[in-house]
RNA sequence: CGGGGAGUAGCGCAGUCUGGUAUGCGCGCCUGCCUUGGGAGCAGGAGGUCGGCGGUUCGAAUCCGCUCUCCCCGACCA
C-alpha cells in the first residue's frame, strides 16, 4: 500500500505515517534522477537507494545477495561497535561448523518445526551420497550444544559465554536486499548458565546491549519487548526483542534474545554437576542481530536523495570537493586542502594517504585509527563539483566540505550537513577534531531524535477492535492496546488486519482495560504493527 | 508455493502485436578539447546476439514450449 511521503503532498491514507520531510522544497531539477521517490513507492525507493549507494547487488542465486565494499563498511562498523560491547562483558568469539548433522535438528521437538522447512540440506559430497544429510546452519544451538555436551561437566565451567560471526541460510519464498535473503550474516551469542536466574539476568543484559547499540549507535529508537507464543524462537522458552519503525510506519525486528530454559540442555545432554554435588541440566540462552540492522538503518535514515549514516557508524564521516577553474586555482585549492587536513590529522597522515587511493582518485586520509573512519577528498578530475554533491549525498557521508578559490582566499571551507542540508563557513584554524566531533555529535542526536518523533508520532492508543481495524486499512504505525495474547486470536486478526503482535513492553505494568479484540478484562499491553 | 508484471549495451528504454542484417534512443563509459561554487558543452570512439535451453521456419529479439532471475500482491516464515 502506497503511503505519502513528500511534505505537503496529497495523503491519500489519511492515518498514514510519513516520512521525514527533506530541508527545503524538493525541487524536480535538484532532486536525484536516479531514486524513486518514498512517496511514489517506498519499496522501489528502498531498493534505489541500495543500488544508488553501491551497497549491494543481486547474485545469480535466487534470493542471495551480494554486499558490495560501500555496504560491508557498513557491516563492519557494526561488528567492530558490538564485539567490543560483547567482549566487554566477557563473551568470547569462536566458530562452529557450517554443516550440521541432520539429526542433531530432530533432537528438539519445536526447533526441527520451526527451522525444517527453511533448511537447506547437503546430500552429496565428493561425489558421494552422504550417509547423513548435513543441514546448512539456520543457526547454531544445536551444534553448540552437542560441543558444550561435551565441554561443560562442573558448575566450575560456567558460564559459557560464547559468540561467532558467521553466515546462516534459511530458504527464504521472498526476499528483500537485507530485510530477508536467504543467506545472511550474523552475530550469535550462546550462554550457558548455572542457574535459571543467571540465564534469565543474560538474556535481558543481552537484549540491553541490543538496544543501547541500536538507539546510541544506529540512532534508532527501538522498543523493547517479549514475543507472544507464536512470534517465540522455535525451541525457547522465551523471546525477547528490539523492535523499529520504519519510514512507511511498518515495524522491523531489528535484533532478538532468547531464554531458552533447559530445553537445549535437555535435547543435547548439556549437563554439569552443581555445587550441590547434583548432575543438572545447564540454563542456556541464544541472542543474535544480523545484516537486517543495515537495511533498518536505510529505512529509518534515509531520504529522496539516498541514503543518511548516523556519523558513528558511517565509514567516512565527510567528503573533501575541491573547486576550481584553471591550473592556478586548482594548485591553490589543493595546497590549502592538504595544510588544512595536516593541520586536523597530521602531516604523516596526509602523507600516507598518498598510497591509499584504491582505484580511483578519491584519497581517504583516516580521521579515527580505532574505528577506521575516514575523511575522503574526491580528487577526481572527470567529475565537476555538482556531480559529486551528488555522488557523496547518495552514499549517506554525514559531511560535506566544500572548499573552492574564494574560500581559500578567505582562509575557510564550506562545511555542509547531510542530515539537514546546513551549511557553515569555517575558518581552517577551527576545523578541529572538536569541532567536527561535536558536529558529528549534534547529528547523531539529531537523527536520533528525529526518528524518535517520526515514530512517536505515529504510535497511538487504541481501544476499540472497530477502531484498530480501521488504523490498519489506512494507514501504518504502532497500536498499543490492552490485549491478553492468544495465538487464536492473534492469527485471526493477523488474517483481518495484516497486524501482529509486535511485542509486550518490557518494564511497565500497565493499568487494567479491556482486550482490543474480545472485550474482556486484561491487564496486559501490547503493541501491534504491520511489520517486514 | 499461487496470482500479476518484467528481463534487449553498465543503467533506463524503443523495437516484439504484424518474423526479414540490432550501423537503435537517452544517460553512463573511453580519447581529445573545453569546463569546474549543484548532475556542463563539442568532436571522435568502444560496447549488446536480445536472460537461458529447446522447437517452428528459408530466416526468430519477434511465434510456441520449458526454465532461470528480479519486482509487486498473497500464503509461508525470522
Amino acid at each position: 500500500m502506497p503511503v505519502p511521503f513528500a511534505p505537503g503532498g496529497p495523503r491519500r491514507h489519511p492515518g498514514a505515517a510519513r516520512g521525514h520531510p527533506p530541508a527545503g522544497p524538493p525541487r524536480e531539477d535538484e532532486m536525484a534522477r536516479n531514486i524513486t521517490t518514498r512517496e511514489k513507492d517506498y519499496s522501489q525507493w528502498y531498493l534505489d537507494v541500495i543500488a544508488a549507494a553501491e551497497m549491494a547487488d543481486y547474485s545469480p542465486v535466487r534470493g542471495c545477495m551480494v554486499i558490495r565494499p560501500t555496504g560491508y563498511a557498513l557491516w563492519e562498523a557494526i561488528q567492530r561497535e558490538l564485539d567490543g560491547r560483547f567482549k566487554e562483558l566477557g563473551h568470547q568469539n569462536c566458530y562452529f561448523p557450517l554443516f550440521i548433522p541432520e539429526s542433531f535438528f530432530k533432537k528438539e521437538a519445536e526447533h526441527v518445526e520451526g527451522f525444517a522447512p527453511e533448511c537447506a540440506v547437503v546430500t552429496h559430497g565428493g561425489g558421494e551420497r552422504l550417509e547423513e544429510p548435513l543441514c546448512i546452519r539456520p543457526t547454531s544451538e544445536t551444534m553448540i550444544g552437542h560441543m558444550w555436551s561435551q565441554w561443560v561437566h562442573s558448575w566450575r565451567d560456567l558460564p559459557v559465554l560464547n559468540n561467532q560471526w558467521a553466515n546462516v541460510v534459511r530458504w527464504e519464498r521472498r526476499t528483500r536486499l537485507f530485510l530477508r535473503t536467504s543467506e545472511f550474516l550474523w552475530q550469535e551469542g550462546h550462554t550457558a548458565h548455572e542457574t535459571e536466574a543467571e540465564a534469565m539476568e543474560e538474556t535481558m543484559r543481552m537484549l540491553e546491549v541490543y538496544r543501547s547499540f541500536a538507539e546510541d549507535f544506529l540512532a534508532i529508537p527501538v522498543l523493547v519487548g517479549e514475543k507472544t507464543e507464536s512470534e517465540r524462537f522455535a525451541g525457547a522458552v522465551k523471546t525477547f526483542c528490539i523492535e523499529g519503525m520504519m519510514q512507511d510506519g511498518k515495524a522491523l525486528q531489528m535484533g532478538t534474545s532468547h531464554f531458552l530454559g533447559q530445553n537445549f540442555a535437555r535435547a543435547f545432554d548439556i549437563r554439569f554437576e552443581g555445587r550441590d554435588q547434583k548432575l543438572q541440566h545447564a540454563w542456556t540462552t541464544s541472542w543474535g542481530v544480523s545484516t537486517r540492522l543495515i537495511g533498518a538503518v536505510i529505512m529509518v535514515h534515509s531520504d529522496d536523495e539516498g541514503l543518511i549514516l548516523p556519523p558513528r557508524m558511517a565509514p567516512a564521516l565527510a567528503a573533501v570537493i575541491p573547486i576550481f577553474r584553471n591550473d592556478d586555482e586548482k594548485a591553490k585549492v589543493l595546497a590549502f586542502v592538504e595544510k588544512t587536513l595536516a593541520g586536523l590529522l597530521g602531516e604523516d597522515e596526509v602523507a600516507a594517504s598518498l598510497t591509499r587511493f584504491g582505484n580511483s582518485q578519491v584519497q581517504q586520509l583516516f580521521y579515527a585509527q580505532a574505528s577506521g573512519q575516514s575523511i575522503v577528498v574526491d580528487r577526481r578530475e572527470t567529475m565537476r563539483p555538482g556531480e559529486k554533491h551528488y555522488f557523496w549525498e547518495q552514499r549517506g557521508l554525514p559531511l560535506r566540505i566544500e572548499v573552492g578559490p574564494r574560500d581559500v582566499d578567505g582562509g575557510n571551507l564550506v562545511v555542509k550537513s547531510r542530515l539537514d542540508g546546513s551549511k557553515e563557513v569555517v575558518p581552517a584554524a577551527a576545523l578541529t577534531r572538536g569541532y567536527l566531533d561535536a558536529k558529528l555529535a549534534g547529528i547523531q542526536k539529531a537523527m536520533y531524535d528525529r526518528a524518535k518523533s517520526f515514530r512517536d508520532a505515529n504510535t497511538h492508543a487504541c481501544g476499540s477492535y472497530r477502531e484498530f481495524s480501521k488504523f490498519f486499512e489506512a494507514g501504518r504505525g504502532f497500536l498499543r492496546c490492552h490485549f491478553n495474547p492468544s495465538s487464536q486470536a492473534e492469527a485471526q486478526i493477523k488474517t483481518e488486519t495484516k497486524a501482529t503482535v509486535r511485542l509486550i513492553p518490557v518494564g511497565h505494568t500497565p493499568a487494567p482495560g479491556t482486550d482490543v479484540f474480545t472485550g474482556d478484562p486484561s491487564t496486559t499491553e501490547v503493541v501491534f504493527a504491520i511489520s517486514y
